[in-house]
DNA sequence: CTTAGCACTCACCATGAGAGAGTGCTAAGG
DNA sequence: CCTTAGCACTCTCTCATGGTGAGTGCTAAG
């Protein structure tokens, strides 16, 4: 890159104002701020440069200068520091993880809230996910009354999902274990397509040793399964809206600007955020590699995230479980502290999620964290 | 309570006026608008007694008349029509439900979502809670790997908390299917409390037959319980957040003063809908009386509420289970429809929980709707 | 290449005038 | 005594105006 040391400093210089004081950038703050030891004249100058190659711009003549997608793109790329959590606030982190362990629900949520905290934005998670298709483990039926019972089923990852069931005659709690048992044999390790092939295979063979009620239940544990592996696509789990909101592109009160910009800003990211729209393109891409993904701006393939960015990492245990979580925000984002700390809680999931799954197949992607 | 019927009709129409508009009524404007068949000056003769009695306000000289909370107070006692929802809505709401039958989790997403597209306010539901205490029913272990199985622990009234374990040596299912076995049978029925006394009682036999592993499992079987029962108390699920920021209080394009306190009252209806914080006072009370209750802006106890109205009813079914859903969003709101779409989505829910309980009990507060 | 100097551009803010909406009051009429 | 026409009065809203200050872009000199 033809970028001189010179103008690579102010144009990290600019992001580093910008990000922190969301304010318009002039040449004279950064002189005498940072004693760059030349006239503001000069910088001038460069940052005209900058602005010619694409990295920063104007709103109009005199104001200072902002950064543009490409601006913070190469600041990503190039310019940026790693820096890692400090050790006391990944000490709490995990201290709030270990407080849930046992609970897998809980942990979506806790991602969730410990993201938007510490990156001060709005988080995103997605549920682990069984790698391939969900399979099969166990069923159970409890008679909630005599004519009502509970089916609760049981996959392979430790998925969970319950159903009511109605009863067309009442049964002995002996009698619907036995059920439960007999299927939960016949479709023990079986995916969806599984399940399908067998009931192909054996159309004439079931029938036989299962009744009614069996076929009922066999109906019912292939609709959820069903239902799940439709939804699981989709489902984002997202928090942080108030953290996000807090930033001053959505407080008119301190960004100049007019007031109704905000209001609109700030219906606009609940609607990203509840909808999910121009964040489930993103799901997948971000399954597929691992590491760290920036997404900036423009960069984004629909023209709503226009104004945002979103930090993105896998989590899980390679071939056996994985999810998604990041941090979303305007594009004037703290990056390296968002970066590190999806970096940081990607590498607590994963561990989480491999002791879960198996005492090896450590983290997929995460720092080396001491202690 | 001094009003004559022209008096009450004009409150009514100023209100019907403002609910509608969100701007504040001329006395001309009813005049033309109603056919009142007096001039505009006798109106506000009147609407100025009506200024006196507390019902209407003025927010500077020269600007239409407002209701006061007093006045929303008579209009809702008094002069509201009670109108139920259309036969269509009511017929898709029920649709709605019906497609998400069984689906136990799913009863509250919807209610909630339902609530506020109907009502184009923010909704909150509580999850239907045990009107006693939580009793345990089953437990089942189910190994995930050698060194982890997932405990899935089933209460009375269908509730289904899921925990992992992590297994110090490794176990046959069929071992943990009787360790399972075991533990339920022992603890069938009966409460925290229940099962502390049980303890306490058997000190010395139980330790006979149940080794360390037993009394690790009823260990956790008790903290999942006791957290249960502490947060079923704060547990508010809310949603149509975007519903309610679409009335014209949010919208600075709409109502005209300063777009900044817009701003602030959407950072400000985010809180509580996020906290609960003003909400979970009301939720004890709505529990404790039946039918649908109306809190109007002041009247609620925190003054964070001031501008908001809430509009609840518990729904359930009577000494089994229940739990309270309702409507929040500004004081200008359209009581009518709001308290038709609590009603009666209240009384969905109740049927629904009382086909779970019992083919009697039907709804504990409802329309009889017919269909 | 750097920099002092300066003109120029805009947003921002306060001010003020004018318009319009609606009320409150008064006095006349049923 | 209730109603109503008429009118002064109040207050917000809008628009135009000019001044101010921040910051740039350019030019010419070092």
């Amino acid at each position: 890159m033809g970028l001189t040391e010179r103008r690579q400093l102010i144009l990290k210089l600019v992001i580093q104002e910008f990000v922190e004081t969301a304010l318009p950038v002039a040449s004279e703050t950064l002189v005498r701020k940072y004693r760059l030891g030349v006239s503001s004249a000069t910088v001038r100058n460069e940052m005209a440069a900058l602005e010619d190659l694409g990295y920063l711009t104007h709103l109009h003549t005199s104001a200072g200068r902002v950064p543009t997608d490409a601006g913070y793109r190469f600041f990503v790329e190039n310019l940026m520091e790693r820096t890692s959590l400090s050790l006391a606030e990944r000490r709490m982190i995990r201290h709030q993880f270990y407080q849930v362990r046992g609970e897998l629900d809980q942990w979506v949520h806790l991602a969730g809230a410990v993201l938007a905290r510490t990156a001060q934005n709005a988080s995103l998670v997605t549920p682990p996910r069984a790698a391939d298709l969900l399979r099969f483990r166990h069923l159970e039926l409890v008679a909630i009354h005599e004519s009502m019972a509970l089916l609760v089923l049981v996959f392979h990852g430790g998925i969970v999902k319950q159903q009511t069931l109605p009863l067309e005659s009442a049964r002995s709690p002996d009698d619907l274990r036995r059920i439960a048992a007999r299927i939960s044999d016949a479709l023990a390790d079986l995916s969806l397509p599984g399940i399908e092939d067998l009931l192909a295979r054996d159309l004439k063979q079931i029938p036989a040793t299962f009744g009614e009620f069996e076929r009922l239940v066999i109906d019912l544990v292939m609709r959820a399964m069903q239902s799940f592996e439709e939804q699981a696509q989709e489902q984002i789990y997202s928090d942080g809206l108030l953290e996000m909101l807090s930033q001053p592109e959505f407080l008119p009160a301190l960004a100049r600007e007019d007031a109704e910009r905000a209001v609109e800003r700030t219906r606009h990211a609940l609607e990203i955020l509840k909808s999910g729209r121009g964040l489930g393109a993103l799901i997948p891409q971000a399954l597929a590699s691992s590491g760290v993904q920036v997404i900036i701006g423009g960069e984004n393939s629909t023209n709503e995230m226009r104004e945002y960015s979103v930090v993105l990492a896998r989590y899980g245990v390679d071939r056996a479980v994985v999810g998604v979580l990041g941090v979303i925000g305007p594009t004037r984002m703290a990056y390296p502290r968002s970066i590190s700390t999806v970096r940081y809680i990607s590498s607590v999931m994963s561990d989480l999620l491999a002791e879960l799954y198996n005492a090896e197949g450590r983290s997929a992607e995460g720092d080396v964290e001491p202690e």
